[in-house]
DNA sequence: CACATTCCTGGTAGCGGTTTCATGCGACGT
DNA sequence: ACGTCGCATGAAACCGCTACCAGGAATGTG
């Protein structure tokens, strides 16, 4: 077993005491020439000091967590690299702690994270009606928090959202421009805010240009699901030409691309028929054909912005109550094109 | 600032020493009386020893390092469901440390990883060349090794593979009886072994069914991207129709989607003028239409191995140089179907 | 009954950092 | 010349837990 250097090896060699050591590395008090002596020391021995016995003299956990359900996970690429560039650029050497996918709920996991491990954080994309209760025990044991979620009745930590409302006008004027008149929009369940928001926005921009959303036009599935975008494909299909929906706006990329997929195994052409618009632009909206016009949501910034926030509360002690709103980004695809049949105005 | 008890005040309560408490945690000699009121005093002040003071005072992290390439991304959600599956269930509560999606070669993370928090193992998802530095110095630093790859030259660790020479058979099979004769191979980097062995399969396959694999009709692409694909496509829409693959058989799913997508770009029918077939079944594959038949890696059992073969190497201290080998799972969905133009044989 | 063995238990010494505290020292102001 | 102050340093305590060791009790063995 090769001898590990600590910092008690290095005093030794640089003639100095521990203390002095350890402030040279951390910044504090210590003559120009102590500091030099020491740093060739360091480099000679190649000295690191050991991440776990600093933290637990420093009685924190050194990493944060991340939650998320299984249902989220096609973004899971994002916020990590976010979380990434946030956590290796400082030169606090906090690594992401772990993640959980809950199929069904599991708090437990999370608790003991709260409980066992103590995590300096954590960060929890998008939770559900589910999580409220592990958010509040976390809340409860005083760890920071930080929440990717439109959600601003969480009493605490910093909740970051995207800007749904103005996605949903864009998406509004897009399909306006191209022609479209019969729109409908598929949500997600009906308490999700996201997909409220979505709604909110779509509807005031299509009213702002004197088009109304038929409400037979407005469903709500029960959950973000592939499978939800596939029935309402199925009932499209059953609809009259002449009543049915010239574009479909989807609450997600996933039902979007449930829905495009059963039209396309149909022979509905995608965009001819009818336009599709999802939300998140997940990986797979850029692998399909045709690519699916989608808004994204700044994943990798929120994921960023969520360490941040929790890098400046475990400095700081301040708890930091915030809220940070992100642009969404409209991204034209292929899956949207003129409407159909009637001449497009202008 | 709520009081977190400690060790020494269960032990108080319990009028035992710490060193008592510590083994009725840890299981070690107590007497059935003392345990009962050890643990009753426990569960009277919520006690649970703090992870991290633990780690400390035996000597480990306490955590493992998952390394991965951004471009391998897409199975990250079978990987880390795979590990947490088995730490979670595993009483020893190691947690996922982290993970790098490494754009540009950076191996400063992981070297921080096991020089600085001295993660207790570290499991590499499909190391490529570059990786071999980073394999090497953990290896050096004698950090417990589990690498996910079909590459046994790695001289450390336990190694983790599929068995691509068995599915690039199945491929075979399953494209001769659909009646392809005409069928084409677009490998990854010559030097992936994934590749390699891919191509083999099928090509002892297709031999044993006395079908020939042209030259002309193998390609290696220089990286797996989706870029590759479609160049692959704009390569096969030029070619004569009597002379072009009824099938082409692609080195990962990315690839496979990009061609497929520039094919029906141009309204060439998926399977009806070219069957695809691609390997890894990615989540995008079921998202599109036609569903992409491929080849499942069964990436959720292999991440829970390795954190098995990790375990136990962490506990019982033996490197554990072992090798395992997984089936790949043929996922037939639409994306093949009858060879074009001519009668299929019976 | 002497002695060995096994089972329990408490005291204490780390693990490798950081942090308080006390002290030394030179510069500066009056 | 003498207090005061700010910087520089070392000694020692501490973070919470586990491991080692020694000693006592209980049990078995000849």
């Amino acid at each position: 077993m090769a001898h590990r250097t600590d910092i008690a090896e290095v005093a030794k060699h640089a003639k100095v005491s521990k203390s002095t050591v350890s402030r040279v590395i951390n910044g504090g008090y210590a003559s120009a020439e102590v500091k030099a002596r020491v740093a060739k020391v360091i480099a000679k021995l190649g000295y690191t000091p050991w991440t776990t016995a600093r933290n637990f003299s420093l009685g924190r956990a050194g990493c944060f967590g991340l939650v998320m359900e299984n249902s989220q996970s096609e973004w899971i690429t994002q916020i990590l690299g976010g979380i990434e560039e946030e956590l290796t650029a400082k030169h606090i050497s906090l690594l992401v702690g772990s993640l959980v996918l809950k199929g069904t709920y599991d708090a437990t996991t999370v608790l003991s994270w709260v409980r066992e491990r103590r995590v300096d954080g954590l960060i929890f994309a998008r939770p559900g009606r589910r999580e409220r209760a592990v958010v509040e025990a976390a809340r409860k044991a005083k760890v920071s928090l930080a929440l990717i979620t439109p959600d601003e009745s969480f009493k605490s930590g910093a909740v970051l959202r995207s800007n749904n409302v103005d996605a949903g006008r864009e998406i509004a004027d897009h399909l306006y421009d191209l022609g479209h008149r019969r729109i409908a929009f598929v949500g997600g369940p009906k308490e999700s805010l996201d997909s409220q928001q979505r709604f909110e926005g779509l509807e005031t921009g299509l009213i702002a240009r004197k088009v109304k959303l038929l409400p037979s036009n407005v469903v709500f599935a029960q959950r973000y699901h592939i499978e939800e975008g596939k029935a309402y494909a199925e009932k499209w299909l059953k609809m009259a030409p002449s009543r049915a929906p010239t574009a479909v706006v989807l609450a997600n990329d996933i039902m979007a691309l449930g829905f495009m997929r059963t039209l396309q195994a149909q022979n509905v052409g995608v965009p001819k028929d009818v336009s599709v618009v999802g939300f998140d632009d997940i990986p797979a909206a850029t692998l399909v054909w045709p690519g699916l016009t989608t808004v994204r949501q700044q994943m990798r910034t929120m994921g960023a912005a969520a360490c941040r926030t929790l890098l400046t509360a475990l400095l700081e002690e301040q708890p930091e109550r915030s809220s940070l709103e992100f642009p969404m980004d409209l991204i034209v695809r292929q899956s949207t094109g003129p409407a159909p049949s009637r001449s497009v105005g202008s």
